[in-house]
DNA sequence: ATGAAAGCGCTAACAT
DNA sequence: ATGTTAGCGCTTTCAT
């Protein structure tokens, strides 16, 4: 028998939880409850825990617990459980607002079924990331939603110890692991056709990195419309290769225009480049009827039909909740193999993303 | 003398760290690292700390730990220290850039010094606010970065344990911490004279919730201005409070445009309402000439200069991270009143925002 | 159904 | 300088 801060036995009379004692600001344990209900601890923890508890215990100590205002130590019952009701999410960065849409997905879903969310910024950089996979581990967190930003992330130590991970967005190359992802060559190719059917006659593309999975089949649903166009061009000509970053749309855009037989309209695979090849139109004076614009994804802070830029949302907080929801299937217990879930584009998704 | 799970006697010659055990996944603890060097599980704890160790000893836990791949268990070492290397920081809304930018600064700042950061999304209510500062406090978080909900925010039980909390943005009505603040009368007085100075001649505003201290504050520069140029005009006529919305841009611009001898500039308070101004003008297919605009804040994700907005950078990074600074100091002990900084909107800061 | 007690992994007296 | 040990607040056998 340990005598804990602020246990009393049964004949302390002096039960008021006294608000400015010598601990002031310390928070009330399960003994505390536990003597001022007049039961053992086990029995509070019972309580709490929605364990079986004859109905008068569990009102007084429901009573007691109220009375001293208490809440359960999440760090005790941590260490304990070897768990905790906290997810990860992972984006490469928060100032794009297509991950921050994906992040209000994920939150409207861990929320409603009880769970935290802690929000990491991996800034694109496989060191980040790892970091906070390594959090994630020592954190005892229940579960990863993760946009890699490398087709290997480290995840070894993370799923041998069963914490549930799934990938969005971008998928991961070999290891097991569920996914939700968008039909990026459907988008891209929807796009492209868009542009043609306004009247455009040659349509360019400015992608994302070569490595980068979305980059490539985006590029890939453009080239297939493009080549359908044009089949005896080569279409790489038309393709630029830029980050995802307004810079690099930029210059991407710059690239483009001193191409020889210059395009009359381009397809810009995510919204900061967009933000970047409008840029550049701008500053070279050239209008949306000489130089068309399709941009995938949302462009939310822009208010570009003025400019007669084609926009096509992609359901990002959609693309979140999934994924939240895939999550919480592994974290209560779900079996089978990895599940691969493609997000209808076109569709409407049931949640709007603004 | 209890018998940790993994702990091994000197004797136990069997000192590889069997990977595939029958605890796959459970992580090393120090009893394993200490017994692996051959040392007291005390020596382990001191070497991770940093405390004094002999030389000798020092290496050979190192070198046990680095072998068995030793992290300490956060969560063991937060119930014992009763404290944490993790900040909270309390946002309104992550679809805001400038509270992303703010919590870029946040983060900068924290993980320079070694700690983590946790993002919560208060969604700009008082209720979500208060579950997310009960969580701080349960999770013994160092300290806390909050942009108040609203102007009396539930701080007294974290306070009372003597948890710094750092208020930005917005300040808070009586109690006594430090806070960070811009100087909004300013911003929008220099936004309003701008507006004068290239010619327009009767300059509404567009500003946020009436009961909102920085809505209120940049309404007031206005005024200043408003009422320099029109003594005899009640300024209320040309005043609007929205939302600090995209939809409640949308329609106070609106109600502008009826206005009896209606105003043909608007200095809009901040990113999101203008957006919506922008698209009621638009719509109604009013020149930038006709109507001068003027927004407080960054408009990351747009492409303005054609429509000539007046852009007011505000210096949310910045903002972040003098407010991170502040709270890192008092973690680390520094007393004293509590602070007010209010920084500088023209003078350009040394974080550049974007 | 309830209680006693061990122990999650770590730190901090205290003893040596 | 190093080791022993109690205990942070909780959950969970194991008895009763």
């Amino acid at each position: 028998m340990r005598p804990p801060r602020g246990y009393r036995s049964e004949i302390d009379i002096k039960l008021s939880p006294d608000p400015a004692g010598p601990y002031a600001g310390a928070m009330p344990t399960i003994y505390e409850v536990a003597s001022l209900a007049g039961v053992s601890p086990a029995t509070v923890s019972r309580v709490i825990n929605g364990l079986p508890v004859s109905g008068a215990y569990a009102e007084r100590v429901r009573a007691a617990a109220t009375k001293l205002n208490f809440t359960p130590n999440p760090t005790a019952r941590r260490l304990r459980r070897r768990s905790s009701q906290v997810l990860a999410l992972i984006i490469p960065t928060i100032e794009n607002p297509f991950f921050t849409s994906l992040a209000r997905g994920v939150e409207d879903v861990a929320q409603g079924a009880g769970y935290s969310l802690v929000l990491c910024d991996s800034d694109e950089r496989h060191d980040k990331e790892s970091t906070y996979l390594d959090v994630a581990l020592a954190e005892h967190m229940a579960g990863v939603v993760l946009v890699p930003a490398t087709n290997h992330p480290r995840l070894a130590r993370l799923l041998e110890r069963r914490t549930p991970v799934v990938s969005v967005d971008r998928s991961i190359r070999g290891t097991e692991v569920d996914s939700v992802l968008l039909d990026n060559r459907e988008v891209a190719r929807s796009a492209t056709e868009r542009l043609y059917a306004r009247g455009f006659r040659r349509v360019g593309c400015i992608t994302g990195p070569r490595e980068t999975e979305t980059a490539q089949q985006r590029a890939d649903g453009w080239r297939e419309v493009f080549s359908r166009h044009h089949p005896r061009t080569d279409p790489e000509r038309y393709l630029r290769h830029a980050d995802f970053r307004v810079a690099g749309g930029r210059d991407a855009m710059a690239s483009l225009l001193t191409t020889r037989r210059r395009p009359d309209a381009v397809v810009v695979t995510n919204n900061s480049m967009t933000v970047g090849a409008l840029e550049t139109l701008q500053r070279e004076r050239i209008s949306p009827a000489e130089m068309g614009l399709a941009c995938l994804g949302d462009l939310p802070y822009s208010v570009l039909q003025r400019a007669g830029v084609e926009v096509l949302p992609l359901p990002a907080r959609s693309l979140g909740a999934a994924a939240a929801r895939l999550l919480l299937d592994r974290i209560g217990g779900a079996e089978g193999p990895a599940q691969r879930i493609v997000l209808p584009i076109g569709g409407g998704p049931a949640i709007p993303d603004r």
